[in-house]
RNA sequence: GCCGAAGUGGCGGAACGGCAUACGCGGUGGUCUCAAAAACCACUGGAGGUUGCUCCUUGUGGGUUCGAAUCCCACCUUCGGCACCA
């Protein structure tokens, strides 16, 4: 007699009728019990479940499988995003309307979802793409038009050429800056173009981070996207009076604002330009505005600007400084104008270097770093100057035609210098750069603190030095020798100097100082920046949710009024090959009459981001489809929301995890939840790799395909094995052979559990039954807690070596005792998350009711799963010499007594005595001698 | 350049202050077979050896500790994100 052959297929297809019959994962409401919302990323409606969907999916089941055997009443409804432009592109190429496509596609992926074996909420299903979904999207676009955050604004934006519509910024990917979708780089256009003002909830969606148990790695983009900086507006002056308003994060720095500079699209721009000036500054607004159509430029690009011809004063000092324009600035970015401070910003620094301005130190390194090359011909008695510097052991390398002085602290510096000038020959200059700047001459010691004095050492250092001729500036004089390069640009927060009053102000409290001081004196007030942009939702296409908006010549833009919503998709669209939107020709769609004075007027032709359709999908799962005033029911809403556990890929940490927040926040303040984040937990796993290790790509050719596995090893050995691979947040590489290992564990496991044997005839020992309930409770026990956190990988492991240990039990006495069933029991249980067939075929096989997976999860005894004996570790000066078979309760005097005793940890000891014992319970005895 | 993650046998990985290499793949030998596959059993980090044993080994170099894959510092490599954001 044998076990009958386990036969995935035929047991697989099996349990899934029964459990669509029995309605085993029917959504229920039920207030006696804990609710879990389960969430994975909904697919898009492809047609065609690929690995990658399985590899998602198949955890978030097994977890929310556990938390259901948990006792927590346990919803995981799936979906379809399914607006989008492939199917639009299929109905250009195959003449299949996208209505058709995408819902045989529906259907087909329908019946790939159910051979995973997950308990989909089936009965909660919803697609986006039908009227029923989206009028409600369309209700959500007309309430933010309501609460004033959605706007239609005209202004350039970034455009795919291959799907022929426009992106977010957030849907621009890359150095090359490319679509999202279909890696295409993106070009600009200026259109008309509806946007969400997610922005208005810019420091909302930074500090709800901290509330939320997600991934840090995700927090961190959703951080550097919002990317909030802290600082002071600022208002210059021009000669003429105009205010130019800059925004800077370093206010501190403002009385080393040398210049400023002008996005070349700044409107203030064409007003300042001299007449002088304004064909360069024309020519150079021209070029820019045409480097914005044609692709980017490249990242470190050199730097170009011209100069306007007007100078602005600096409010803090009075001081006169050129305004310059450069494509170095960003129009979309703060005000749109800087003030420039070269001594502490880099790419200041890198513009005032190349077009010859000025450059004012005005912070002081905190490291008290200085550096000074002296010119050997410059000196009366070099022997003389070297034998200070070595009495005083200040370092310096000699090169032959100079001295290369390091100093450290304003003391040394200042001996330094006084030392020098005694031994400097009239008419001839020295440096200091760093901790300080200054020029030392025989007869006076000038510090570069400003224009003035800039002047003053430029003239007499050209005067000394022919090769200073060329020098435009005085710190270029500086930026020539290559011995000063790293104490040119300090960023650092340090001590002010140079700055009025304020000199001397510490670096901790000079940026605050600063800015209260701005206020007090009407010159400028504390701002915060954002890098985040407004949500642009507008898409060129057929196949999306219309933008319920009309356009009339009297009454201008005017919502659809919410009685008549949904606009309608037209079904008869003509899909040509021309790159426009079919909506855009069609008469009837087009051609309506004003909601408001009943002429004639014409519809929004585009339609929404299909991650509109995304950022509310997890409120209609609660019930689908709704009909009455709100997108969902509010007894189902307060029951199952907000989601409890979500997961997905890492790759929507911008986009759809960033908007769904964005929707939750907005949702809260039009009063339809009462919650301000949408999932308090989320899981990001790793991508799966093909079988080479790179990315699945039909070009790689090295994309698997589930339905070849699951229709052969079953979808188990499937689940199985993608749960194995490794951690699920590091995503793994496909193996044809590891998933042969995953099936033959269930083949082992099915001959353990069924192959028939004859009842021994002997009494087992009560060692054997102890250590097999020992490793059936250890292994409950961790199970439970990898499963918890996620660690499927290490969960089946510790089930193949339960597994092994049975296998070999099976053959003992043991088999048959109330301790065997208990494995067995267990065995099945633990497995019920991660392989639902098997575990259901096995429980029946064993005679349990129906459903294992209504089954409760089994609860360990921590007595039984205790160890009887443990390895005591001896090392002898930090190496292991021997392992001891202790009980675990050993005292420690019989711990170090048996440790010293034994015969390889003498021979290690070498007769001398111990000098210290490190006894650690349970763990080791650790001798050093 | 900045931020984040990761570097462990032939491979995927485990351990995350205390027995490095769990579990699986692959490999070697064996059982079964006319033979092969499957299945099962044994072995499998490297070097040495008198085989109830030693030395070496967790990207590299330092440090802390009785003890480091694990903690700290510096560096290298790979992957992901951001990038002229003032």
């Amino acid at each position: 007699m044998h076990a009958p052959k386990y036969q995935a297929l035929e047991i697989e297809a099996k349990w899934q009728s029964r459990w669509e019959a029995s309605g085993l994962y029917a959504t229920q409401r039920d207030e006696t019990r804990p609710k879990h919302y389960a969430l994975t990323m909904l697919p898009y409606s492809s047609g065609d479940l690929h690995i990658g969907h399985w590899y998602a999916m198949v955890p978030s089941d097994a977890k929310a499988r556990f938390m259901r055997m948990n006792g927590y009443n346990t919803f995981f409804p799936i979906g379809f995003d399914a607006f989008g432009l492939p199917a639009e592109n299929a109905a250009i190429k195959h003449g299949i309307h996208p209505h058709k496509w995408t819902l045989a596609n529906v259907e087909r992926m329908r019946g790939q979802l159910r051979q995973m074996g997950a308990m989909w909420a089936w009965d909660r299903e919803v697609i986006t793409c039908l009227p029923e979904y989206y009028v409600w999207t369309q209700w959500f676009f007309l309430k933010l038009l309501d609460m004033g955050l959605a706007y239609r604004k005209f202004a350039p934006v970034d455009f795919c050429p291959k799907c022929n519509t426009t992106l977010a910024r957030e849907q621009v990917w890359g150095d090359d800056h490319h679509c999202e979708r279909c890696e295409t780089p993106v070009i600009k256009r200026d259109l008309n173009q509806w946007c969400f003002k997610i922005t208005a909830y810019a420091e909302e969606l930074l500090s709800g981070l901290d509330q939320i148990d997600w991934p840090e790695r995700v927090k961190t983009m959703q951080r550097n996207w919002i990317g909030r900086s802290e600082g002071a507006q600022v208002t210059f002056k021009s000669e003429e009076g105009d205010p130019i308003v800059v925004f800077t994060t370093r206010p501190d720095t403002l009385w080393g604002a040398t210049f400023m500079v002008l996005a070349p699209e700044h409107p203030l721009v064409e007003k300042l330009t001299t007449a002088e000036q304004r064909p360069v500054v024309e020519a150079y607004r021209a070029q820019a505005a045409h480097q914005n159509e044609i692709e980017r430029m490249a990242v470190d690009k050199e730097k170009t600007g011209v100069f306007t011809g007007a100078m602005a004063i600096n409010p803090v000092n009075g001081q006169r400084i050129p305004i310059w324009t450069a494509d170095y600035v960003m129009m979309t970015y703060g005000t749109g104008a800087i003030m420039a401070v070269p001594a502490h910003d880099d790419r200041d620094m890198a513009f005032a270097i190349k077009f010859g301005l000025e450059i004012i130190p005005v912070i002081k390194r905190p490291d008290g770093l200085a550096k000074s090359a002296v010119d050997i011909a410059a000196l009366r008695e070099p022997s003389v100057f070297t034998a200070w510097l070595d009495e005083v052991h200040i370092a310096y390398a000699d090169t032959g035609s100079e001295l290369q002085v390091s100093l450290q602290g304003d003391a040394e510096i200042n001996h330094y210098i006084t030392q020098l000038r005694q031994q400097m020959l009239p008419g001839t200059y020295a440096c200091v750069a760093g901790s300080r700047f200054a020029f030392v001459y025989a007869d006076a010691t000038i510090n570069l603190d400003s224009f003035a004095n800039a002047s003053a050492i430029l003239i007499r250092c050209r005067a000394a030095n022919p090769t200073a001729r060329e020098a435009r500036t005085a710190f270029e004089l500086l930026a020539g020798n290559s011995f000063y390069a790293d104490v040119l640009m300090d960023t650092a927060m340090g001590e002010m100097m140079h700055s009025g009053t304020f000199t001397g102000t510490p670096g901790e409290t000079a940026k605050s100082a600063v800015i209260d001081w701005l206020a007090e004196q009407g010159l400028g007030k504390p701002e915060v920046n954002y890098r985040l942009r407004d949500w642009l939702i507008s898409r060129q296409r057929y196949w999306g949710c219309p933008i319920p908006i009309i356009y009339c010549d009297t009454c201008g833009t005017v919502p659809v009024p919410y009685e008549d919503l949904p606009v309608l998709l037209p079904d008869d669209a003509e899909f040509m090959p021309t790159g426009e939107s079919p909506l855009k020709y069609h008469a009837g769609f087009r051609d309506t009459t004003c909601p408001k004075c009943g002429g004639p007027a014409h519809r929004e032709t585009d339609t929404m981001d299909t991650f509109l359709c995304s950022s509310w999908y997890q409120y209609a799962y609660v019930s689908p489809y709704h009909k009455g005033e709100t997108p969902f029911d509010r007894a189902d809403a307060a029951y199952w929301l907000p989601v409890d556990q979500y997961t997905g890929g890492v790759e929507h940490a911008t986009m759809h995890l960033m908007y769904t927040r964005f929707f939750t926040k907005a949702m809260r303040d039009m009063g339809l939840v009462d919650f301000d984040e949408p999932m308090l937990k989320l899981f990001s796993q790793g991508m799966i790799l093909g079988e080479d290790n790179e990315k699945m790509s039909k070009s790689h050719g090295n994309v698997v395909n589930p339905d070849n596995y699951v229709s052969t090893l079953g979808a188990d050995t499937v689940r199985a094995f993608l749960m194995f691979i490794g951690p699920w947040e590091l995503g793994g590489s496909w193996s044809s052979t590891g998933i042969e290992g995953l099936n033959r564990f269930i083949n082992r496991l099915w001959t353990m559990m069924l192959e028939p044997r004859e009842a021994p005839t002997q009494v087992p020992g009560d060692a054997d039954i102890a250590a097999l309930r020992r490793i059936t409770h250890k292994t409950i026990r961790s199970v439970t807690d990898d499963i918890k956190a996620f660690k499927f990988n290490t969960a089946l492991a510790a089930l193949m070596q339960l597994n092994n240990y049975m296998i070999k039990a099976r053959e003992s006495d043991v088999f048959g005792t109330p301790a065997w069933d208990e494995a067995q029991r267990t065995m099945v249980l633990l497995i019920a998350p991660l392989m639902p067939h098997v575990a259901e075929e096995l429980w029946e096989r064993l005679g349990g009711v129906y459903s294992v997976h209504q089954q409760n999860w089994p609860v360990y005894d921590p007595e039984l799963a205790a160890d009887e004996l443990v390895t005591l570790v001896v090392q002898v000066n930090g190496k292991v010499r021997a392992r001891l078979q202790v009980s675990p309760d050993i005292t420690e005097e019989s711990a170090r007594a048996q440790a010293l005793a034994n015969e390889n940890v003498q021979v290690f000891m070498n007769g001398r005595s111990p000098k210290k014992v490190v006894y650690v319970p349970g763990k080791l005895v650790s001798i050093v001698v």
